[in-house]
RNA sequence: GGGGACGUAGCUCAGUUGGUUAGAGCGCUGCCCUGUCACGGCAGAGGUCGCGGGUUCGAGCCCCGUCGUCCCCGCCA
């Protein structure tokens, strides 16, 4: 292949395929470099040497097929390419064959700058796909399910495919569905995960079971979310949460370790959902950033009195790092932004710069600057020891109704504005630069997660994680089941990497008492329960083991490693943000004869 | 459903306060060239300024609408 001569291989007689990567034309003599997925080899063709072959690389072109016959030669000294990995030798061809011509591609393959449109990308992907950084990605992709199906298997789990034509359960996200021509009327539903299935086959006694699971949901797109994306599923019988943590754990080794990036030994990091919220403000913290800081204890009463915030309510503070010191216009044109940004919600900047004019508030200003490990506190310019950049929000006197919606919703709030900083100054701190070791990659993960959430618009609790997540013992036993919803936590976890959600998953209900609990809990009559998991509800009943498990996206774990900003970059064939493959132009409407068979009829709304 | 950014040559982009015939680099075509590797030299082709409408003596530029791509909020059990 044209990635693999070296010099070693020099003397040797050898035919190498692949497309034209560029032409350098010197006359009689012509230089070809040759690409193929392995890499780039340099052929020579000299007029005089073998003419015929010459003759037909005047004709050649930019990713033209061909194949090279040729002896491979050791460059002489001062031609050698240190750039290349094949930079020692080259081909002297003796035949050339044209294997195919090739149009003139709408984008450059050989070069390495960056094609900002996309839509020109996903148009041409099978030539997008052709270029080497996106190559790379997809032989990154293929090395990181290998290592996690490999994992698994070598861990007695048993990979075990699911239906795609399945059933439509209305819970969470939009199914897509499929008509059925054999039942008029009726509709399969694409999975969009293989949930129940994976918990029957603990039921039917598979014990340990996985899958590289596609998954379907008919929601609006991110750059880290596609319709239709691919996760590593799996469920195991008798797990504790952390039997759970230390299989994910160990393949994520795997994982990474075939991408060339050493985790070190120690588990990953975690934290309740409680604590994520209040030093986070999120429920997938990024670590690579410092935490938000309660400063309410730096606040007496009469303080509060006089600087006009809310009694009681918490009064945070985080650091940027490294922003370095802003100018007035800067700070100003800071202030204004996120001011506008807070809109009327009822929270503001504490003013450190009025404290520092008034000696009352100087010991308070300190104190906030020493809790935050900072000396410049936002605004105040004056005393630059650090280059961090450090802001205190406080909530104003009166409290707008978002805030019982949400009794979390200051910390969340705020949580966001540490977030929209950070990016905003990403060049300056350097946190999310990689730097190709395991320092790049921050795991943790996030259990305690409430089992309810309130529904303001249907004034009623839904499962936060699904239906089937168990609850933690001590709240079924305590009755905060029925008293108490908003307390109750579920034996529910997340993954997050860099403040990417890798995964969630939870220990299941095994009891049908309990199901029933959680069902009725959620407002659903037994009937009601019933006709939607009827056969679910059935297969409990039949000697159903503890059991859990999770699941990670892989397209996620992937584009991270790939140090990619998007999903499409580690997708062969991905969708844009309409949900539209350009390439193949999909959805279409279809022709009134399928429709007929499938017994549809579209309607247009207005 | 909402907010924001963008749309000019095949690609990446520039285009001033609204003013002559819309530019650059790369790519492409032809010719020349025996050591290049982002080869070089000379010459050339290539534009419905996303689309539609409006304002104006005059629109790539201003206004309205529309389409497309991207990012975010909602949504994603």
């Amino acid at each position: 292949m044209c990635g693999a001569l070296r010099s070693t291989n020099a003397g040797e007689t050898i035919t190498i395929m692949g497309w034209v990567n560029r032409r350098r034309d010197h006359g009689n003599l012509i230089f070809l470099d040759v690409r193929d997925r392995t890499g780039i080899t340099q052929v020579v063709l000299d007029k005089e040497a073998s003419p015929a072959a010459h003759a037909k690389a005047e004709a050649a072109r930019p990713e033209y097929v061909i194949s090279v016959t040729g002896k491979v030669r050791e460059r002489g000294e001062g031609l050698k390419n240190p750039k290349m990995d094949t930079g020692d030798i080259e081909v002297v061809a003796q035949e050339l064959l044209l294997l195919n011509d090739a149009k003139t591609p709408p984008f450059p393959i050989a070069d390495d700058a960056p094609i900002t449109n996309e839509e020109i990308r996903l148009k041409y992907r099978y030539l997008d796909l052709r270029r080497p950084e996106l190559q790379k990605n997809f032989v990154l992709r293929h090395k990181v399910t290998r290592a996690i199906r490999d994992f698994l298997s070598d861990n007695e789990f048993l990979e075990i495919e699911t239906p795609l034509l399945t059933r439509s359960t209305p819970e969470g996200a939009r199914d897509y569905l499929v008509p059925s021509r054999v039942h008029p009327g009726h509709f399969y539903a694409l999975p969009q995960s293989p949930q129940i299935f994976k918990q029957i086959l603990m039921i039917s006694g598979f014990d340990r079971y996985f899958q590289i699971a596609r998954c379907f949901r008919d929601e609006d797109l991110r750059a880290d979310r596609q319709p239709d994306f691919t996760q590593i599923d799996l469920e195991t019988t008798f797990p504790q949460q952390k039997t759970i943590f230390k299989i994910v754990e160990g393949f994520l080794h795997a994982a990474f370790s075939a991408a060339g990036i050493e985790l070190g030994p120690e588990a990953f990091v975690q934290m309740t959902y409680d604590h994520a919220i209040a030093k986070y403000g999120i429920d997938k913290p990024d670590m690579r950033l410092p935490a938000m800081v309660d400063l309410s204890a730096e606040l007496t009463p009469e303080l509060r009195e006089t600087l006009k915030i809310a009694p009681s309510l918490p009064v945070l503070g985080f650091t940027i790092p490294r922003v370095g010191e802003l100018s007035g216009t800067a700070r100003k044109a800071l202030l204004s932004e996120i001011r506008g940004g807070f809109g009327d919600c009822g929270l503001d900047f504490l003013d450190v710069a009025r404290l520092r004019t008034n000696e009352a508030f100087v010991p308070l200003a300190e104190a906030i600057g020493a809790k935050l490990n900072a000396e410049q506190v936002v605004f105040c310019g004056e005393n630059f020891t650090t280059d961090d950049l450090a802001v205190v929000i406080t909530p104003k006197p009166g409290t707008p109704e978002m805030w019982n919606y949400d009794r979390l919703w200051i910390w969340k709030r705020v949580g966001q504005l540490r977030l929209d900083l950070a990016k905003k100054y990403a060049d300056k701190h350097g946190l999310f630069t990689q730097t190709g070791t395991a320092a790049d990659f921050k795991f943790l993960w996030v259990t305690d997660f409430p089992m309810y959430e309130w529904n303001e618009e249907h004034k009623r609790w839904d499962a936060a994680h699904h239906p089937f997540t168990s609850p933690h013992e001590d709240d079924i036993t305590s009755g905060r089941l029925v008293n108490d919803k908003g307390a109750v936590r579920a034996l529910a976890y997340d993954i997050v990497l860099n403040g990417t959600e890798l995964g969630s998953g939870s220990i299941r209900i095994h009891r049908k008492d309990v199901q029933a609990e959680i069902f009725r809990s959620l407002g659903m009559s037994d009937e009601e329960a019933h006709e939607r998991f009827g056969f679910f509800l059935d297969a409990l009943e039949y000697g159903t083991p503890p059991h859990g498990g999770i699941a990670l996206g892989l397209d996620r774990i992937v584009m991270i490693l790939a140090g990619a900003s998007s999903l499409r970059e580690v997708i062969a064939f991905p969708k844009t943000a309409k949900a539209i493959d350009l390439m193949v132009d999909a959805p279409t409407p279809v022709s009134d004869v399928q429709l007929r068979d499938l017994s549809l009829r579209v309607i247009k709304r207005s």
